[in-house]
DNA sequence: TTCCCCCTCTTCCTTTTGGGCTATTGACAA
DNA sequence: TTGTCAATAGCCCAAAAGGAAGAGGGGGAA
């Protein structure tokens, strides 16, 4: 049995939605609620193995309220449930704590679907949040080559991204800390930053 | 009309998804290619829409063939096309390259489905796959509370990944940059590191 | 062959960082 | 009320990083 919570204020959505999800063999709605700060108060106790959270409410947002949650229970799975899909939110929810993402016009089917998806330990969601997610991932590599850096020199940053001291680095290639010292200048130049923090930061966060 | 290759050694498989997507309206296969050496002589040329890449290819590995063809092709777009789902596997194709996957024993309407995703700027994967990509990406928000860091102390080590000098912080928080030094020396004790670059790492990557 | 780029290394100098140590305030909990 | 801890801030000192400017060798392309 999937115990289910759900967070919405809509009254017609919140109710269409647990009849939809109770209706469904395998699925038992525990309790729901209209607002984020009734569900902050007792999502802990419920234990519930998935809430819905719809991201728009008023009041303390659905972010807000995945995150304090998902900070203390680390067991329970957050599925979104929004109408639009706002890339930035959507990531905002991701690094809150959440792991699917329905949108309120899925049938019945799909959401379903998606439940059970999450339940089993999967990340519903649809293929544009996806391509999305999969571009972060690659942009290191994709950012690399953007500035022209010479092997030598991404070979010289990544250790250095990794704390390596200068004289390290020259240990590592049998150059003098001066070499070091001077491939990093231009790796600056090229980056047109003026430290490491900067550089790691341009090349391989966000 | 979109334009399809195929990458893939068994020709009873390369054969039956040739079939499946020339059957269907709107796509055409241009060219089928049994191993990664003649895909890497042709595909520039022949300038398809999708790729679809068998990863286990005889001879040069199928994300190999992904990388250097991605590299001078930023418009075609890769299809993974696996039997099993090795999560390291499927994210060094990521980073190879590759936008979308699909598996084996999908069924030809799935296959067409997703193809159809991956033209329209989707990244058709399954759940699996999706949980591990927004894993990777939570991993950050994930690891900070790991260390025991305090909100100042978080926020204090946010400015100095960006990049900014003790002074800045300092400025940004009306303290003085001793003030901020301090911070960083508890945050480095907790995190057992010894300077900016493996702080970051420590917290932002890997 | 000439020119450009990559890799190598230097010297001189300033700023930034990091480590050790100490201290005061306020909040919160036992 | 006493103890702990976060946040604030200071001092001294040494190491590391960064900026400016110059220079030589080697290899590939025009």
């Amino acid at each position: 049995m999937i115990s289910v919570c759900i967070v919405e204020d809509l009254e017609d959505i919140r109710n269409g939605l647990a009849g939809i999800i109770n209706n469904t063999e395998g699925f038992n709605v525990l309790q729901t609620f209209a607002n984020g700060e009734d569900a902050l108060k007792h999502l802990s106790l419920l234990q519930p193995d998935i809430v819905v959270m719809d991201i728009n409410l008023p009041g303390i947002s659905g972010i807000e309220c995945i995150r304090r949650v998902h900070e203390k229970n680390r067991s329970i799975q957050f599925m979104m449930f929004t109408i639009y899909e706002n890339s930035d939110t959507v990531f905002e929810a991701l690094e809150a704590g959440a792991t699917g993402y329905i949108l309120k016009n899925s049938s019945p089917s799909k959401i379903v679907e998606s439940l059970q998806e999450l339940y089993l330990g999967g990340s519903p969601m649809n293929a544009d949040i996806a391509k999305k997610l999969v571009l972060r991932f690659q942009k290191q590599t994709f950012t690399q080559n953007e500035y022209h850096l010479t092997p030598k020199e991404r070979k010289v940053l990544e250790l250095m991204s990794k704390g390596y001291l200068y004289k390290e680095i020259a240990n590592e290639f049998n150059n003098t800390p001066n070499t070091i010292k001077q491939h990093i200048r231009h790796i600056y130049e090229k980056l047109h930053v003026q430290n490491k923090a900067e550089a790691i930061n341009k090349i391989y966060l966000k």
